[in-house]
RNA sequence: GGCGGCAUAGCCAAGUGGUAAGGCAGAGGACUGCAAAUCCUUUAUUCGACGGUUCAAAUCCGUCUGCCGCCUCCA
């Protein structure tokens, strides 16, 4: 049974659909005005996995976000960077899809953008105003707080606590310093025309009427960032659930943010790596395992010293899934004993890997299953009298199968190493003759010739291995590491 | 000031009433002519401090200490 953390409750609670079989999900994304960043891609990473456990789980997901493209930043960026607001959305709009590609992250199945659904934003404006929970005055329309009953549910603040101690700049404009800005007034040409003259859409209502546009009034996941809970979500709770009349989203998720020293990683102070950045020292894959090895909801501190640990563990488990494949080829031998003991150890772990996911997503948990799954298929073929026959053979595919399915669940791809070019030239014949040579040396005891040859390949890039089935090489990757992604 | 969260080995990190997952580093071992790579085994009588509840607590309650987030744009 999948339990799911809800902000609105407090509480990990059972999830359960509005339609049977689909899950209706929306994620806040990002302002397009700059490259993202780490504490972005973890958002992003986290979602995906939600997204492909519910997947896994059989449910038909929806999978919702959006590019806010209108906004101060934007034009004050564009102007920096010489192009029109609309060009410069576009750059980091499509940097951003280029990006997740990179972490492995499936894109959503729409990114809505506000300058594509201003008619709706401007719909529910005017809707909110006829039902007095907004009002205007000098072309700016603000939603007021105090119509709407349960105005901090999702925060768990009063209105009372918050004005007490708030820190909101006095506008005249508004009836209570918390009403927040539904339309805002810009100057002619730079707008979209409204009833209120021209103007942009306020600071969260698109959230609202792109989701609602796509998913219904009602819909069951809605995500972002735990700095977004105040006042982003709640100000959408309210004036969506002031709108439809109805409730507006079933479970709120929110991920923890991404630190650096313990700070919290954010454009506004300057102290954030952008994933590209980080592309350049490590893989996508390694980031995202990483991020993943901590819970989502738990803010997590960032190092390269970090990402190096982990993509020394993340090693770990390559290397089963490729001694896997290389025991799955050698020769069958005649049929033996079946080793059940074995496979029923495996689906042991796949079921703790699904229950760790099933409790609210923990990501961690499953990772450290992995490594223990790891260690049972290590265990099983790395033994001394280890053969492959008939029977084992069918359980160490299903065993390869199962592995990769509950990788691909985390958006963890192992996939075997394409052959590299070097291998399909003359190297390759070049290569296999050298190691011959070597090998005869060995058979002679002649150390000297043999690590001679042994020497030279590594200082061309090749590292030699010796393992009990024989000598294997492969091109050392230390430059291809040094140079980029 | 208000609201919320966190504190688990040298480091990272699961675990929220039944006697401490997993990873990194360290130690031992297997394999090897040596080396590298790889694999296996092992590493917390104890969960920030002090009290309390309970047959039983890292887990619940209280107090304290430290750190962080939100209250302003923010994933």
């Amino acid at each position: 049974m999948l339990k799911v953390y809800n902000t609105l409750t407090g509480e990990k609670e059972k999830f359960e659909t509005i339609e049977a079989g689909k899950v209706k999900m929306y994620v806040c994304g990002l302002t397009v005005q700059n490259y993202s960043h780490i504490g972005h891609i973890r958002s992003a990473i986290n979602y995906d996995v939600i997204r492909r456990f519910l997947e896994y789980l059989g449910y038909e997901v929806d999978y919702i976000s959006n590019f806010t493209d209108i906004n101060e930043k934007i034009v004050k960026r564009a102007v920096e960077e010489e192009l029109t607001p609309e060009e410069l959305a576009d750059k980091y709009a499509n940097a951003f899809l280029e990006d997740i590609r990179e972490f492995n992250i499936k894109p959503a199945d729409k990114y809505l953008r506000v300058s594509e659904n201003v008619d709706e934003i401007i719909e529910m404006v005017t809707t909110l105003i006829e039902k007095d929970y907004a009002y205007e005055v000098n072309g700016n329309v603000y939603f007021s707080v105090e119509s709407f009953e349960d105005y901090g549910k999702l925060s768990g603040r009063s209105l009372d606590e918050m004005q007490a101690g708030a820190r909101i700049a006095v506008n005249e404009e508004k009836r209570n310093p918390l009403d927040f800005g539904l339309w805002k007034k810009v100057e002619a040409g730079e707008g979209w025309d409204s009833p209120w003259g021209e103007g942009w859409p306020g600071w969260h209502i698109e959230c609202s009427a792109m989701s609602m546009k796509r998913l219904g009034a009602t819909f069951d996941i809605h995500g972002g960032g735990v700095d977004l809970i105040f006042p982003h979500h709640e100000n959408e709770i309210a004036q969506s659930e002031a709108y439809s009349g109805k409730k507006f989203v079933n479970y709120w998720l929110h991920n923890g943010t991404v630190n650096l020293s313990g700070e919290k990683m954010s454009k506004s102070q300057g102290n954030f790596f952008t994933s590209r950045e980080v592309l350049k020292e490590f893989s996508g894959q390694e980031v995202r395992y990483f991020l993943l090895s901590r819970h989502y909801r738990s803010p997590i501190d960032f190092s390269y010293e970090k990402l190096e640990e982990a993509k020394i563990s993340l090693e770990r488990i390559k290397n089963t899934r490729h001694q896997l494949d290389k025991v799955l080829n050698f020769d069958i031998a005649a049929a033996a004993e079946e080793n059940n003991e074995f496979f029923e150890e495996v689906i042991l772990k796949k079921n703790s890997f699904v229950d760790a996911l099933s409790d609210d997503f923990n990501t961690a948990e499953a990772i450290g299953v992995l490594h223990d799954l790891v260690g049972v298929i290590n265990s099983y073929i790395n033994q001394k009298d280890f053969t492959l026959n008939e029977k084992n053979f069918a359980i160490l595919e299903e065993t390869e199968e199962i592995f990769l399915e509950l990788a691909e669940i985390l958006g963890l791809k192992f996939e075997l190493e394409a052959a590299s070019e070097v291998k399909n030239t003359l190297a390759d014949p070049l290569i296999s003759l050298l190691l011959d040579l070597r090998e005869k040396a060995r058979e002679n005891k002649n150390w000297e010739e043999a690590d001679l040859i042994r020497d030279r390949l590594q200082e061309i890039g090749i590292d030699v291995i010796d393992t009990p089935h024989g000598t294997e090489w492969e091109i050392n990757n230390i430059e291809e590491n040094k140079g980029g992604s």
